[in-house]
DNA sequence: TTATTTAGTTAGCCAAGCTAACTATAATGC
DNA sequence: GCATTATAGTTAGCTTGGCTAACTAAATAA
């Protein structure tokens, strides 16, 4: 048995455990009409990466996606065929690519990502407008502490 | 081409934007070790609906898991397998299922739950107390309005 | 009591995940 | 320079997760 833990500590577990929570309903919510993007699931995340941190290799898509190199290479195999994604020659090793997004491939994305936030704007539109800053500053502090490192 | 969103909606779809970002980057987070589970993400994810919200029906759980019945009756097929859930026969419907976790279902996710709230916790710790404190707050507010109907 | 609906499974397909093994290029060591 | 080792990416072959279609069994409606 672990021994007892503070009781700071305890109130910050109790607070990620409900950010966490949060999150895990958040995404639940939006994702609904993922489906009319006509992308599964891994293709549509994969696009939004090489959508927003693109150029971007192969490799370093993988690691971005926590898969390995051979899930990623037929992911990537699939966006390329649909015209989503270009895979373009690095300039500095022959062995590597960049992949960067075709201007369908941002198209196809955005309205996916429109149609997520519109279905989240809705749920926040019922609460009042300091709890909308709350939420806009939670949002901000939250993707200061996980960026960097993550 | 849209017609122009009034301000209000635009600083909502701002904040809606901004939060999706934030789910997003927490759950990347806090899943990178969930393979210690030794369970799949769509197990996992099925588990912990059996424990929180159990006894549940198989198709009620597909239902939750935003996937078909026979997509489900697999994954179901494979806690069971493995201990994870039980079946029980339902009294007044001899067609249905409920579906309990084990003890031994119960422990494997609380586990991993721990290890994801201890993940998410370490980040938070950089944060001021009363930022986390606006944290806990958020994460109530955003339970409140998205646990309803989703 | 027949017809329809509902709960769940089975079959058969393709996508998504893995490891192992491969090709090709780059970097390192001598 | 040349051999070794490391790195980027793909291919092969397997399991799991997703789907639709088709089925069985029980419940409900006509």
């Amino acid at each position: 048995m672990a021994p007892k833990a503070s009781p700071e500590v305890e109130r910050l577990h109790r607070v990620a455990d409900q950010l966490h929570s949060a999150a895990i309903a958040l995404l639940r919510t939006v994702r609904r009409d993922d489906d009319r993007t006509g992308l599964s699931p891994a293709r549509l995340s994969a696009l939004s990466v090489v959508v927003f941190a693109g150029p971007i290799s192969p490799g370093d898509l993988a690691r971005a996606e926590q898969v390995t190199a051979p899930t990623m290479s037929h992911i990537v195999a699939a966006l390329e065929r649909e015209d989503l994604v270009a895979r373009l020659p690095d300039a500095e090793d022959r062995r590597a690519q960049r992949l960067e997004a075709t201007e369908k491939g941002r198209q196809v994305l955005e309205e996916g990502r429109q149609r997520r936030i519109r279905l989240l704007a809705d749920r926040l539109a019922a609460l009042t407008p300091e709890d909308q800053r709350l939420l806009a500053e939670a949002g901000e502090l939250l993707l200061r502490v996980l960026r960097p490192r993550s």
